[in-house]
DNA sequence: CAGGTAAATTAGGCTGGACTACAATTCCCA
DNA sequence: TGGGAATTGTAGTCCAGCCTAATTTACCTG
């Protein structure tokens, strides 16, 4: 059984290698985790003894096949926990995070699909997030950030990247919730913004922030 | 914060306390916890200096007020964890005890207190245990065993002392779930059994198992 | 009231997971 | 292409929690 630690780590490798070209740096992970570098280098030992990642000192580490498979399980379980106490509790995208964070090391693969069943075997958590499934698949839905779009592109909110409450709150404020239809009606690079037109109202926002928002084509 | 090891000997002594006479033994923990009388002594001269507890060797040990409070704060996070699952999931009354003693450690306050909001400021947990209130306050309402009932007497099932799954599997095939009401036909010591009447169905059970059933006087 | 037994405590040791301080490596640029 | 900066790795230390074995205490009974 993985420990509370391991299963963190292998979590964050995961996110790390995700947004990243495939692997992972001690320094990432030490900032991600908020512990020492010496610390994760001694740690990266523990867990590829574990065969739960292949580590190349100086070079970075990648999740093994079972790596790959306990961060799913991991992630799986975080994104459900989420999606139920949106459900049952009518929590808010913005205050189920920090609950999930540390849930998901608590509830058993047992009672998450349980969970699963009740919410309808969903695709993705409130945040847009897509949850892995029970046997192990994982797809992640095609999808190109606000910031990519062109003037008068019709798009779908799909997911947000910056999780944090602040700027969840941000969002949900500007009527911009999960699901938004809208359109482009400008993106200035030299300015750094883009604007962009829901029901008849507009917003504009950093390119930082449109960076951080992925959208679908719109209908 | 105190940790998840901290919070269940906490727990412990607090439960081992209230079924008996207001002490814990150093065995009684370390039998109840799965860890060697030697380590209990340790831990208890820990929680000793973090007056959670008050602590006289060869003797026995006690909460504090501070110990007694984290103690229903941990009760009050496993009983309310217990009928959440229980009411939102349509889990039964053998499968919530194991899921609760994870998620006990793993869910806030905040998220308790908004479970009590949505479960209805529940009184009791899903066997019957009475659920401390957020504000520290709490009573045990008084009952009495079904051994102790007298032949003729009528009953509602309130409390189940044994929670093991194959006991409480045990109730729920004989027709005995939580608030159920029934008479009492026979009660011999002799041979150490108590017969109920319940919805004209008579069951029999052995006095150990009677003496782990809590009654209410029915109507 | 002496001695045996059961329970509790002490002593010493181990492991996981963290730290700091220092050494090695890699990278990048002049 | 050499050298400094940033990143990594190594060594040694610490603390929480656990263990076993040896010792001490308390209690009960003859």
């Amino acid at each position: 059984m993985a420990s509370l630690t391991v299963e963190n780590y292998i979590k964050t490798i995961f996110q790390v290698c995700l947004s990243g070209d495939g692997q992972a740096a001690t320094g990432q992970l030490a900032s991600a985790l908020g512990v020492s570098p010496g610390t994760v280098t001694s740690m990266l030992k523990t867990l590829s003894e574990s065969n739960l990642v292949t580590y190349t000192p100086y070079e970075g580490v990648r999740l093994t096949h079972a790596g790959n498979a306990l961060a799913l399980r991991v992630v799986r379980r975080h994104r459900l926990t989420e999606l139920f106490l949106v459900k049952t509790l009518n929590m808010t995208w913005d205050e189920v995070h920090e609950e999930a964070e540390h849930m998901e090391h608590a509830v058993s693969d047992r009672l998450i699909d349980r969970i699963d069943e009740f919410l309808g075997r969903p695709e993705a958590d409130p945040h847009g997030d897509p949850i892995p499934r029970s046997d192990g698949s994982f797809e992640i839905p095609a999808s190109r950030t606000l910031a990519e779009c062109g003037v008068g592109d019709k798009f779908r909110l799909s997911r947000v990247i910056d999780q944090s409450p602040e700027f969840l709150r941000f969002l949900s404020n500007s009527g911009l919730p999960l699901g938004t239809a809208g359109q482009v009606v400008a993106n200035r690079i030299e300015a750094g913004i883009v604007t962009v037109s829901v029901e008849g109202q507009e917003t504009t926002l950093g390119r930082a922030a449109a960076e951080k928002i992925l959208v679908t084509p719109g209908r």
